[in-house]
RNA sequence: GCGCCCGUAGCUCAGCUGGAUAGAGCAGCGGACUUCUAAUCCGCAGGCCGCAGGUUCGAAUCCUGCCGGGCGCGCCA
């Protein structure tokens, strides 16, 4: 148990005192900026202030005298309008720092989510061409949310949801017979709406090369399912560069065959959910707030894409998870209601879906700005972002954002192997400390182990800011897990890593305040602790984005 | 026109879900270091938190209305 939890047991406990019967709100405990203020500081006598029908300094100074004196707590007091403020006994928050040791790999994980499931579905693009940077966001994002679900006890599953048939099919299918035929023959008619892409021209080479002119009068489906099978590659292929391993791919086609799709649409339909109009079949979405309902079936027979993607939400749901995600692109926005309309109206629960709503992203390269979809068949390709920037970079740049905000990435920088580069100097601290560690072994210096350091000798300013930034981390797991936001890893990743440069570069300007001493052993093994334990959320909080720490850079 | 998202330092963005004196990184200026990895650090400067109301002990954060930008408004996916 960390101090911030037991400083909360200890007001919770006081405050229930104080509170008599009524119910008290949950604790919080933040740490206030100034110094003055103490080391961290609750306001629970402000919000008990109107249940208890009384001035909130005169709950505050109960509720302090209620807690008595505490061997953790050295000083604590009453500030208005009614915080109370709590300095703690330095040792006790270093104390810490054999937590983190003892546990870590697995220090930070929290219980929030224990037992819980989650389906995170993600990138889910249909193989009609290759990834492109707005699929790079969906793929950064959507993995490090998986991932801040499991750091938060949730056990997850990664679903890439496609649909390889219909007319986006035919279309490529006769893009690509019309690139083909061009190599050898000349007035081919281009197909009107087909996809002007340079990677349909590759592939007709690739085919070409192959097969020579003798698909001549092959049918347009032999062509697609080969654009298919080389797109699918090419997109299987992006995902294992992106690190990201997915559960499960889900074919929209087998709803149709195993008859889901029509099974659902009869289902709502006895419920009276649904309705005949204009040789349609509709489904009630106004009821939510949609702005018109929605075709489902439409009047030449054929199904919208909402039925079967209905199909399968309820496949999701059936399978019994308590979180179904999904990462949508802000050009889909719209898209959330009808959903959430569908599954409210085959009773289930929709708050269980949370659709992250990612928005579109502007890249900056070279001064000059990007605009993702300017024209078709130009944009550049979660390929190229790999190849040219590398997976750390892609995953920590799009995370460093809120998935609302309208973000510019910036592709020089992400490209810089320099200190103006987070990722590069995120990395860098954690390959210090390890070079930290490597020097103390040269100079015969071992750890003694994390029950055998005096913790109370790390008394710097630096040390103590670095200490109180360590204890935060599970608070930043749990954060990220329930609010699936994983940009706030990245956030804190920064603050740490720049108080750990601050600390090591201070050693570097007086000689004193360098880890490794040999005049002075017991303090060496105090701060080799402190670098060690900086060393393990460094790593743990870079593993929950995906991203390497290298030991050596 | 309607719906969703955004508006915070010159630029790119955080702000832990309503807390105390508004935070960081770039860019700018000035400094430190022959190191435990300079791929570093310190200092300075820079703000009507888009505007106007409201809610309350307290608002960048919640509500309403404007203004500006993005996206979406098909029996397309």
């Amino acid at each position: 148990m960390n101090i911030r939890e037991t400083l909360s047991r200890i007001i919770a406990r006081a405050a229930a005192e104080v509170a008599g019967g009524a119910c008290i709100p949950d604790v919080m405990i933040d740490t206030p900026r100034v110094k003055a203020y103490g080391d961290y500081a609750s306001n629970i006598a402000l919000s008990l202030a109107k249940t208890l029908r009384r001035p909130p300094m005169e709950i505050a100074n109960d509720i302090v005298s209620a807690i008595g004196s505490q061997p953790v707590i050295t000083k604590i007091e009453v500030k208005p309008p009614g915080f109370i403020n709590i300095f703690v006994r330095d040792a006790s928050a270093a104390a810490g720092l054999a937590a983190i040791l003892k546990q870590g790999a697995l220090f930070g994980r929290s219980g929030k989510l224990t037992g819980k499931r989650a389906i995170v579905e993600f990138v889910s693009a249909n193989p009609t061409g290759p990834l492109h940077i707005g699929h790079a966001r969906n793929a950064a994002v959507g993995d490090c949310i998986a991932r801040a679900l499991e750091r938060a006890g949730c056990s997850v599953w990664r679903e890439y949801y496609y649909n390889d048939g219909g007319v986006q099919m035919t279309r490529l299918g006769e893009s690509l017979k019309a690139r083909y035929l061009l190599i050898f023959l000349k007035d081919i008619e281009f197909p009107e709406d087909g996809y002007h892409g340079d990677y349909i021209g590759e592939i007709a080479a690739q085919l070409h090369a192959e097969v020579k002119d003798s698909w001549k009068d092959k049918s347009i489906t032999e062509f697609s399912d080969y654009a298919k099978d080389w797109i699918v590659k090419l997109i299987d292929a992006d995902m294992i560069a992106m690190g990201i391993n997915f559960d499960a791919k889900f074919n929209e086609g087998d709803l149709y065959t195993d008859g889901r799709v029509d099974a659902v649409i009869s289902e709502l339909r006895g419920r009276g959910k649904v309705y005949d109009s204009e040789g349609a079949l509709w489904l009630r979405t106004t009821s939510d707030g949609d702005e018109k309902d929605r075709v489902l079936i439409k009047s030449d027979a054929t199904k919208t894409y909402l039925a079967p993607d209905i199909a399968y939400h309820a496949d999701k749901y059936s399978r019994g998870y308590d979180l179904v995600i999904n990462l949508l692109g802000a050009d889909h926005h719209n898209y959330v209601i009808r959903l959430r309309a569908a599954m409210r109206a085959l009773d289930f629960d929709p708050e269980k879906l949370n659709c992250i709503i990612y928005q579109l992203v502007t890249v900056k390269r070279g001064g000059e700005v990007v605009k993702f979809g300017k024209r078709a068949g130009d944009y550049i390709t979660l390929h190229e972002m790999i190849s040219e920037l590398g997976q750390d970079a892609v995953r920590f740049f799009f995370n460093m954002r809120r998935s609302d905000s309208h973000m510019v990435f910036d592709w020089d920088l992400a490209k810089e192997h320099s200190v103006k580069n987070p990722v590069y100097s995120i990395q860098y601290a954690h390959a210090r400390c390890c070079s930290i560690e490597r020097k103390a072994a040269e100079l015969g210096i071992m750890f003694a182990g994390a029950g055998a350091c005096d913790y109370s000798l790390l008394t710097a300013h630096e040390e103590q800011e670095l200490i109180r930034s360590l204890a935060e981390f599970p608070r930043i797991v749990e954060l990220a897990g329930t609010t699936f936001e994983p940009h706030h890893y990245t956030t804190y990743l920064r603050t740490i890593a720049e108080q750990f440069n601050a600390y090591f570069t201070a050693g570097n300007v007086t000689e004193e305040m360098r880890v490794i001493l040999p005049g002075n052993p017991a303090l060496s093994q105090a701060r080799l602790a402190l670098i060690l334990a900086t060393r393990v959320v460094l790593r743990n909080a870079l593993d929950a984005l995906g991203i390497s720490a290298p030991e050596k850079m």
